[in-house]
RNA sequence: GGCCGGGUGGCGGAAUAGGUAGACGCGGGGGCCUCAAAAGCCCUUGUCCUUACGGGCGUGCGGGUUCGAGUCCCGCCCCGGCCA
């Protein structure tokens, strides 16, 4: 595609420009007001895609418009390069996962630099770096050793395609989130991180987060807290006499409906519940559930990718292009076979008392409770919950209604207010009431206890997985759970490892590596061989980018405290609960064990999730072979008409959908640039340095910082740069005469920095570029309908042109477009005003209020709310002049006819609504 | 099933406090320039009726509030997301 101007060799130039200049380089001593901008770090898959493209555009637009701003932005850049896909491809290829994933991360950084974004690049951090290993080390141990870090046996979720256990937030609808594979559950012994201590806090402090409501709505079921009480509820005969089943309930109040108890298929008691008679029955039907959940899970096509958490548009370990290998044994008709289930549950044949009212009920394992939650077991009140109605009425197990429904209520459990009934000592109170009272029954008798209840688990970090952080402990039969000495950090994998298939982590098979002498007694002891989750690493970077070189901490809290919190944190709404949970516990954590003192406690204040990118309906990605790379359009359209496209296409929090047409936006963005590319080279060199000066008077900033060419030289004609040979604007001298054409075009260039300043700061990308191409209209416009009186040519009919107020309506433009078109707008500065002239160290352009109201305004006359005629006004004119005025209007006299005006809403100078009756 | 988004021209979208629906762009149509084309420039482009002037209709569907509703309220349909 041939263009007015040379996109790639200028934007290359640039791009070394900014390197060479570290233009936007930051210290903690920086004394301009700071400000924290960052995207969340990537897993290095190689070239950037769409997603990441648009992602650093939001981002970098942020950056260079606070820096014109005068904020001392930090702008920090990283790679979350722990995790899966590089081991996967060393067992694939036999390379090794660290010269795979510093090959991908080079080709990231290089696509991030075409793109234009810019970072203080002596910040990078590589999660797989030895001095970042050690300080995640270092932070490992401190947790340990205030009991915020555990082992534990636990019931844990295996991916036998990943070959390691998952956390509770990588399992969806009983698979694993990244690979697809069901999931197994096993016992194994793991280690913890006691995130459910925080459970209170990660709740409550997100109501003071500017954060989008549906991403705080999410952490909150994430964490699930609800309050309720724990009832003890005995067995009665058989040889479990004598010990109680404990059950959780949001409902106490409903304890006089209990008709029934239901545990999970997996509740430790079942074996010691089921009967001698209801034996072979209970152990056929728990051993179909654990089936059940393996089989029955859906799996239409269309999950597919939602399941396989390979697309990210950001990421944070989210990304696993090109993940593992997966064998889906399960073909579409076996995936349907067994979800019809029949049997919901099955009678254990013991019975518990209800301490209520002292009746015996039976026990079901049923399919509907779950082990995860509460206590594994409920009381079931089929009239006051829906699940348990189904299964009552399946089971025709008795129904007591303990709430009176209102009259109109059919049939169904009423989940809704009203008075208690049926509940001796509860009668007549509201739910509310009748929760206290039951609640302090329990306590009063010793049965039960007032208790809140979490969702939430502890965050289990073990992964059996050789390219991750290693756990920084020694195994010793003596001594237990040794840590490593702070000065023998960090443990670093051995290099020398196997990579094969096997399931067991290649660190658990290197001798050398596993064997070690315990650190306490001396004697023969082993390794730890887990490495810690990724999610571990992401969730201290930000406050590592603060103080990147520090080598006596893994950051100073003092200059961390500096930028700390992120202002503006950007990223995938994939991330909303899991990295966005873990940081933020994280955060807190640290400043308790004493590692970030004096930090908020809350560490990103303003949260924006981009939309993704789709494409024929799913995401693109890698995996799904959709991907449109970008280095495609660096090449044809330039990275600033590809960062252009993304900003101006749609609000960044939708979804975009790639389609045939949408090469087309990306060349009428390019288009668009070279437009204003010719704008600009008009006459490149007159009045510069009266055109800034107007430009800056506004806010008294001395906002020039070099001369440029700086001349009032009116030179008449000059084509000078123009790449096409044609001057498509006839201009033949200079005249400053303020003319209706100009107090158009001036108005229009303040109303425009309004406007962009405002949309850029309401994150409204799309329609600030809409303005800016509005402006170029509008110069466009003035320029083609004035003419410049040289002497010997003269327009009778056209206004003469200001060249003072056109170089500062293009320098208003180019000073706009200045964050989202970067190359462009600093090489055409350049040329208009020198060799080190920089546009991005210009301040932001203001605007004179006084010029946003315009001398005339269209006032819309309606009869009955229909639009009868359009009248320009006087913008202050009176209600009185302005109904007088409507009224004379003929076309709506002639539509008014001899109907009777009712009356008439007058709200000069936008509007005047007659309102008539109609004759019928 | 619950909660949260969303439904506006041929397409992406705009309308920030209830006040001109369709900004801006893409695509389409016509023209200028050219030997021709590309590029550029100019006009046009919701829909229906009308030669025209002009008018009717129009923001998923049905009601409502209001002088006035894309915007607020009630009911419904459809799409997407999260949780079950």
């Amino acid at each position: 595609m041939a263009r007015v101007y040379d996109v790639q060799s200028i934007e290359k130039k640039w791009q070394e420009i900014w390197a060479a200049e570290h233009s936007y380089d930051i210290d903690s001593t920086d004394p301009r007001p700071p400000k924290y901008v960052l995207c969340m770090y990537p897993y290095p898959s190689g070239k950037a895609h769409q997603g990441h493209i648009r992602n650093y555009t939001f981002g970098d637009v942020l950056v260079r418009k606070y820096v014109m701003q005068g904020f001392g932005v930090l702008s920090p850049f990283g790679f979350d390069s722990f995790g899966l896909p590089a081991e996967n491809a060393a067992i694939k290829t036999g390379e090794h996962p660290r010269s795979f994933t510093d090959a991908r991360i080079e080709e990231l950084k290089q696509s991030v630099i075409s793109l234009g974004a810019m970072y203080d690049w002596r910040r990078e951090i590589r999660s797989h770096d030895p001095q970042y290993i050690k300080w995640n080390q270092v932070i490992f141990l401190r947790l340990l050793q205030a009991g915020l870090a555990y082992r534990a046996m636990a019931p844990v979720n295996w991916c036998p395609g990943c070959r390691t256990v998952l956390a509770n937030e990588q399992v969806v609808d009983g698979r694993c989130e990244r690979s697809g594979d069901l999931v197994q559950q096993l016992d194994l012994e793991q280690w913890f991180f006691r995130i459910t201590k925080y459970a209170d806090e990660l709740l409550d402090s997100l109501d003071q987060l500017d954060w989008p409501e549906r991403v705080k709505i999410m952490q909150r079921n994430w964490i699930g807290r609800s309050y309720g009480a724990e009832i003890d509820l005995p067995v009665v005969g058989g040889e479990s006499e004598g010990i109680s089943l404990r059950v959780f309930t949001t409902r106490p109040d409903t304890s006089f409906g209990m008709t029934f108890a239901a545990i999970a298929a997996d509740h430790p008691m079942v074996d010691m519940l089921a009967s001698e008679s209801q034996k072979d029955k209970v152990a056929l039907f728990c051993h179909r559930m654990s089936e059940a959940s393996e089989s029955a899970v859906s799996t239409s096509n269309g999950d597919e990718g939602a399941i396989g958490g390979a697309q990210s548009n950001s990421d944070i370990s989210g990304d696993v292009d090109g993940a593992i290998p997966r064998d889906m044994a399960l073909s579409d008709d076996m995936t349907h076979i067994e979800t019809e289930f029949i049997e919901r549950g099955v009678f254990t044949g013991s019975m518990v008392v209800n301490p209520f009212n002292g009746q015996h009920i039976p026990v079901y394992v049923v399919d509907y409770v779950l082990m995860g939650y509460g206590t594994g077991a409920i009381m079931a009140v089929p009239a006051e919950d829906e699940r348990d109605w189904e299964f009552a009425r399946l089971y025709g197990l008795p129904i007591i209604r303990t709430t009176q429904p209102p009259d109109d209520f059919g049939e169904g459990a009423w989940t809704g207010d009203g008075v208690k009934i049926n509940s001796s000592f509860l009668d007549g109170l509201s739910i509310e009431e009748a929760k206290e009272r039951s609640i302090q029954w329990l306590e009063d008798n010793g049965t039960g206890r007032r208790k809140v209840n979490y969702r939430l688990r502890d965050w289990l970090i073990s992964r059996q997985r050789y390219w991750g952080c290693p756990i920084p402990v020694i195994r010793c039969h003596d001594c237990g759970v040794v840590p490593v000495d702070i000065d023998d950090l960090p443990i670093l994998a051995p290099d020398d490892v196997e990579f094969l298939p096997t399931g067991e982590s290649p660190l658990a098979r290197n001798d050398s590596f596993v064997n070690v002498s315990c650190p306490k007694c001396g004697g023969a002891a082993k390794r730890e061989t887990d490495t810690m989750d990724t999610f571990v690493d992401s969730s201290w970077y930000f406050l590592r980018f603060c103080d990147p070189w520090n080598d006596r901490q893994p950051f100073d809290p003092n200059v961390a405290a500096h930028f700390m919190p992120v202002d503006q944190y950007i990223g995938g709404i994939e991330h909303a609960i899991l990295h966005l949970l873990y940081a933020r516990f994280f955060t807190k954590a640290l400043i308790d064990v004493g590692l970030a003192q004096g930090i908020e406690r809350e560490p990103f204040s303003k949260l924006f999730t981009q939309g993704m990118i789709r494409m024929g309906g799913s995401k693109m990605s890698k995996s799904k072979g959709n991907l449109i790379a970008p280095s495609k359009y660096f090449e044809s359209s330039g990275a600033d008409a590809l960062r252009l496209f993304h900003l101006f296409v749609g609000p960044p929090t939708d979804d975009f959908d790639w389609t045939d047409q949408t090469e087309e936006i990306i060349e009428g963005c390019a288009r668009f640039l070279e437009r204003v590319w010719r704008l600009a080279t008009i006459n490149s060199g007159h009045n510069r340095r009266s055109a800034i000066d107007t430009l800056s008077s506004y806010d008294g900033a001395n906002r020039s910082e070099y001369t440029g060419d700086g001349g009032d030289s009116s030179k008449g004609e000059d084509s000078g740069n123009r790449a096409d040979g044609k001057d498509h604007y006839e201009l033949r001298g200079v005249d400053t005469s303020d003319s209706k054409l100009s107090e158009e075009l001036k108005h229009l260039m303040h109303r425009t920095i309004a406007k962009v300043s405002d949309d850029l700061d309401r994150w409204s990308f799309n329609t600030a570029v809409a303005a800016c191409m509005e402006l170029a209209n509008g110069i466009h416009r003035y320029l083609a309908n004035t003419t410049v009186d040289a002497g010997n040519t003269t327009y009778l009919s056209k206004e003469t042109c200001d060249i003072a107020l056109r170089d500062q309506a293009i320098d208003a433009l180019l000073l706009l477009l200045a964050p989202m078109a970067p190359h462009i707008t600093a090489e055409l500065w350049q040329q208009r005003y020198g060799e080190d002239a920089r546009i991005h160290k210009m301040q932001w352009p203001t605007y004179d209020p006084a010029m946003l109201r315009r001398q005339s305004e269209t006032m819309v006359v309606q009869v009955n709310g229909k639009l009868r005629d359009k009248i320009d006004v006087d913008p202050q004119l009176s209600e009185e002049a302005a109904t007088d005025l409507a009224l004379s209007s003929p076309k709506v006299v002639s539509t008014i006819g001899n109907a009777e005006i009712v009356r008439v809403i007058s709200k000069p100078p936008k509007l005047v609504n007659i309102v008539v009756k109609v004759a019928r």
